[in-house]
DNA sequence: AACGATCCCTGTTGGC
DNA sequence: TGCCAACAGGGATCGT
């Protein structure tokens, strides 16, 4: 699933086509992945006739700065993915948004469970999108006595907790479970049962994992396959630790692997190396 | 406020 | 072999 190295990844291939470019037009093919914004024409109109000045990227939604005050925010939920191709080639199924740049490659959305969504927001409409999303896992990741005090007195697993994007943005199912089993953390942990060098072992773990996962250029997993927009396939799939081994034998204690379900979510985890 | 459940959506999978 | 229910999950929303 596109989490925060499959976003970053994807937004390092989109910037160089989008920077600069200047936007001719937007067709929204599925009404509902413009569904943040008032009326589906919006996202249109408003970056219309407009050129991208910088591509960004907080936790897993991208962040598009246009001339006049307006941003550009996608998110690809769990299905989708950009590609970068001639206006010419032939559309690939799921093809739910087409960004028209001139002289320049189009960008289309492709998203077949259209968990995903593109919107262009006006300042004001931009505070409120954004108010739920926590610092980047990445590039603002909190100190360990600052995530330590957020998880002081919480009783949701610590799974649960790594997965809401207000205390970090950027995980998903996939890199929570890599980053407890790097930890040694069991997701079904309290997170207010922390201590403190187990949520310094958490933070680092964060960082290693992510940045794995940014130099393989992301997951793809067999069925829903994110893709690079070039239409090369991440290949970090080789390289997780627990999740999507249940049965199989952990390589670091020789245990095995578990799957369980934590709030709600399928969750991964070696019960002979976490505590 | 915090927590857990539910819903959205569709391709894939597993059980009968 | 074929059909269909169950499953997957990010995030919004709602009830407790």
């Amino acid at each position: 699933m596109p989490e925060l190295p499959e976003v970053e990844t994807t937004r390092r291939h989109l910037a160089p086509v989008v920077e600069g470019a200047l936007v001719d037009g937007v067709e929204i093919r599925r009404d509902r992945m413009a569904r943040r914004n008032q009326r589906p024409g919006d996202v249109g109109e408003r970056m219309t006739g407009r050129r991208v000045l910088r591509l960004g990227r907080r936790g897993k939604f991208l962040i598009g700065d246009l001339e006049g005050g307006i941003t550009w925010v996608s998110h690809l939920g769990m299905s989708g993915r950009f590609a970068v191709t001639d206006p010419d080639a032939p559309e690939a199924p799921h093809t739910n948004v087409v960004v028209h740049l001139r002289s320049r490659p189009q960008v289309r959305l492709v998203d077949p469970r259209m968990f995903g969504f593109v919107a262009a927001f006006t300042p004001d409409e931009l505070a409120h999108a954004l108010a739920a999303v926590g610092p980047d896992a990445l590039d603002e990741l909190p100190r360990t006595a600052r995530l330590l005090e957020a998880l002081r007195g919480r009783t949701a697993p610590i799974k649960a907790l790594l997965l809401d994007q207000r205390l970090v943005a950027g995980l998903g199912n996939i890199y929570a479970d890599e980053v407890l089993h790097r930890a040694r953390v069991a997701p079904q942990r309290p997170g207010g049962s922390l201590n403190a060098a187990e949520v310094a072992a958490v933070r680092a773990a964060i960082g290693v994992v992510l940045r794995a996962g940014l130099r393989h250029g992301g997951t793809s997993l067999n069925d829903l396959a994110y893709l690079l927009p070039d239409g090369r396939a991440g290949d970090y799939l080789s390289r997780l630790a627990v999740y999507g081994r249940d049965g199989e034998t952990c390589r670091r204690c020789g245990g095995v692997v578990e799957r369980v379900v934590v709030r709600g979510r399928s969750s991964h985890w070696c019960r002979g190396c976490q505590r």
